[in-house]
DNA sequence: GCCAACGTTGGC
DNA sequence: GCCAACGTTGGC
C-alpha cells in the first residue's frame, strides 16, 4: 500500500466539491512525474487532498477507485488520470506552516518539488502527518 | 502582484 | 543535443 499527495486550487476543485460528488476523476495532469506517480497508484492506496494557494493545506484523505487510464481530455494522448473518492476529512488541516517546521517532513516531495501535483508521501511521513 | 523554480518549446 | 526564451505553478 502506498500513500500519495494530489494538489488542486480550491477555486478550481475543492474537497468540498469532491465529498459532494462521491468521486471524481482526477483529469488535468500534463506533467509526465505527476503522470507516472499516478501510474504507480494501486486500488485501495490512500492520498492526502492538498489546497494550493489560497489555503496551502491537507484538508482530506482520499482513496485510489479506479487505476490509471487515459485522460480524454488531454488531446496528445500522453497523459492520463485515476478516479479518487474521499475517505475522510480532517478535523484539523495540516498546514504547509506546520509541515515545513517538523525537521522530519523535511524530505517530502511536496517541499523538495513544490510545483508537482501528484506527488509520493513516505509511510512515515503519512503516520505523523495525520496523528 | 511578484518572483523563484521548474518544465517545455524551438532555433541552431 | 544545447540552451535561450517563454509559460506555468504556487508560495509569499
Amino acid at each position: 500500500m502506498a500513500y500519495w499527495l494530489m494538489k488542486s486550487e480550491p477555486s478550481a476543485y475543492s474537497w468540498a466539491q469532491l465529498v459532494k460528488d462521491k468521486r471524481t476523476s482526477w483529469s488535468g495532469v500534463r506533467n509526465y512525474q505527476a503522470n507516472n506517480n499516478m501510474k504507480a497508484m494501486q486500488l485501495g492506496d490512500e492520498a492526502f487532498f492538498y489546497h494550493s494557494n489560497e489555503d496551502r493545506a491537507i484538508v482530506g484523505i482520499m482513496k485510489i477507485v479506479k487505476l490509471w487510464r487515459p485522460d480524454p481530455t488531454d488531446e496528445t494522448g500522453k497523459f492520463g488520470m485515476v478516479d479518487v473518492a474521499p475517505v475522510k476529512t480532517l478535523t484539523k488541516p495540516v498546514t504547509l506552516a506546520e509541515i515545513k517546521a517538523d525537521k522530519r517532513l523535511a524530505n517530502m516531495q511536496l517541499l523538495r518539488q513544490s510545483r508537482l501535483s501528484v506527488s509520493v508521501v513516505a509511510e512515515e511521513e503519512w503516520k505523523k502527518l495525520i496523528d
